[in-house]
DNA sequence: AGCGCTGACGTCAGCGCTGACGTAATATAG
DNA sequence: CTATATTACGTCAGCGCTGACGTCAGCGCT
């Protein structure tokens, strides 16, 4: 009978089982669980104690309720599958508990209406603030959901288009710059037809991604045409960046490097180019954006533009607390540095 | 004054304001953003308005108060860098959308005292249940917080000892049949000096892995000895399996054959091999585990040990939801079935 | 006319918790 | 020895919402 109360409660336990066990209020007993003090350590103890004997855990629900905040922040990402995004939540989530917050994840595949979805359910669940990658067109439901109180930071967006509102920061590495490294560094090493592998949805409508704006200035830097040919969209996976490649090899004057969207996409574009029996870098180079993890340990090594992810998530958590704090508060910081690594595909 | 009031309340826009804009209680408000029907549709479409044009959005977590339920359910994964992890949590979140459920993930590193944590504020949150990646030596801590209440999936274990407890299921692919066929597969292909490159953590103490029995299984079954220093645990990434090949180079009779203890450790393993001048498969054999998309863009192909991620996430929330019904259902699922996947490298 | 019945609402309590404030006992000052 | 501060609690309301139940008008039926 009790051995079985102590460890198996079917109903939840409240704070008012606790204090009715000790003999106290619920204030007090509320008192204890948050360290807020104004009790004797005697009683302390022995609630403490009668915690443990309960297996009481706090309703943060309830508590939430009151409170107004939950120490909780949400991280909206679009494709798990990109190692990317794995690579900054890692360094949001070891921000987060720095700040001795909880991070919950949604993932939304880039879609608007499940971003829309996932922001509705974290902020009716009392997250605190949000982290986001943005979703292609959600501009404008951002703006909403930041106007319903909610603070969002947007991470890293590719587009140029700024979003400018209370409640809404903003925190990217230097994309533009990043573009630029890549692309120069081709023309440098001789490159001349250097094609563009993409993600569908930035050709999509009058798109103007900041990768695209640095490929562009480059090649107009160095004199070289810009060949729509060279510029193809697919989607964001290994398959896309192989799809991309067999694309680009049915051209009469195939290209003498790649510059990928991003690793993913180099990744996938490497392996095609392997298979029909190109060498990289020699017959043509490929360079990728991200710096993800798996671009050291595919032979040939990939080079890449690397973004500091653990930063990235450590700037984006600073700089929600920053707007937590005061709604005006830094609604942009400035773009983070990136670095051109060269390895043996360029 | 009235476009300022429409879009940009500060406060926050509760049921009551709704009701005091239409003229009606708060309760046929709710009856209307519950779709529980009993009100005139003329009614219905004015409430409708209003929740409009105040941008009201439920509070969740007053909701859950009250419901106790709030048809969200947490992932625990252990570590997102391991693309394993994210491809079944896609499975997860793909099969939540279907049952209408917003799934939230959490990671843990594989520490103990974060699962701890993340059990605890998913709980306190207000999750149905959670579907868990046990953390090492986690059982006592996930049979507690099962006995408070929370309804919880495991998944995937590859200890052997399994967790009985009302309120925990589990869910897993064959791990041991997945590894006995890798390691017959290798065996078959004249393969003598099978080495075993796990995870560190799996050596530690007496644990028993279930792709530690396969490997032994197969060896014990084609006569082969069990040579203790070919096998070696590192850290569960590409580093660990990098490591683990430089640890089995300098053996004096080294391995003519990986078996790796996932696709991380084995892709590690491949480009040390590589680039220590080791030509694969001819020299040495990898195979890896859980065939992560990445195995099939490296080069030489990664052989591996296919484990349907959707089918395993989607096996788990439905296993959730049979538990989330009856606390004592399918207390354990049949294995999932397992492939071979034979590419380039062995 | 009187009956019950249905539909469309409203009323009220309370989920579990904490902020604001009250109170009694003890410690310290004048 | 009284006045005041401090400590260690308790009381109470209410966060935003929904379950249970109440009310009342209108309808059909005898």
């Amino acid at each position: 009978m009790n051995a079985d109360s102590i460890v198996s409660s079917k109903k939840t336990v409240t704070l008012a089982d606790v204090a009715a066990r000790v003999g106290v209020s619920a204030r007090t007993v509320s008192r204890v669980v948050n360290g807020e003090g104004g009790c004797t350590p005697e009683t302390r103890d022995r609630i403490t104690d009668a915690i443990e004997e309960l297996n009481y855990r706090p309703n943060l629900m309830a508590r939430g309720l009151i409170r107004k905040r939950s120490d909780t922040i949400g991280l909206v990402a679009v494709d798990m599958l990109d190692p990317f995004f794995p690579e900054v939540a890692e360094g949001v989530q070891r921000a987060a508990r720095r700040f001795k917050r909880t991070m919950f994840l949604a993932s939304t595949d880039g879609d608007a209406e499940r971003q829309r979805q996932a922001l509705a359910s974290l902020h009716g669940h009392g997250v605190d603030g949000v982290i986001v990658f943005p979703a292609w067109n959600s501009h404008a439901d951002l703006t909403r959901t930041a106007r319903r109180g909610l603070p969002i930071v947007v991470v890293n967006e590719d587009l140029t288009d700024d979003l400018v509102e209370p409640n809404i920061a903003s925190v990217r590495a230097d994309i533009q710059r990043g573009a630029e490294l890549g692309v120069a560094h081709l023309i440098d090493t001789g490159r001349r037809r250097i094609a563009f592998l993409t993600d569908t949805k930035l050709l999509e409508g009058a798109r103007v991604s900041r990768r695209g704006v640095g490929y562009r200035t480059q090649l107009a830097r160095a004199g070289l045409p810009i060949d729509q040919n060279l510029i193809v969209g697919n989607h964001n996976s290994l398959a896309g960046g192989r799809q991309g490649v067999r694309q680009l090899l049915t051209l009469a004057d195939p290209p003498d490097a790649i510059f990928a969207y991003n690793d993913l996409i180099a990744l996938g574009a490497l392996q095609e180019l392997l298979v029909q029996g190109r060498r990289v870098p020699d017959d043509v180079a490929v360079i990728g954006f991200d710096d993800i993890a798996m671009c050291d340990a595919v032979t040939p090594r990939l080079s890449s533009i690397r973004i500091d992810c653990d930063l990235l998530g450590q700037t984006a958590v600073e700089t929600l607390q920053a707007i937590l704090g005061d709604p005006e508060a830094r609604r942009a910081t400035a773009a983070l540095p990136v670095e051109l690594v060269v390895r043996d595909s360029s």
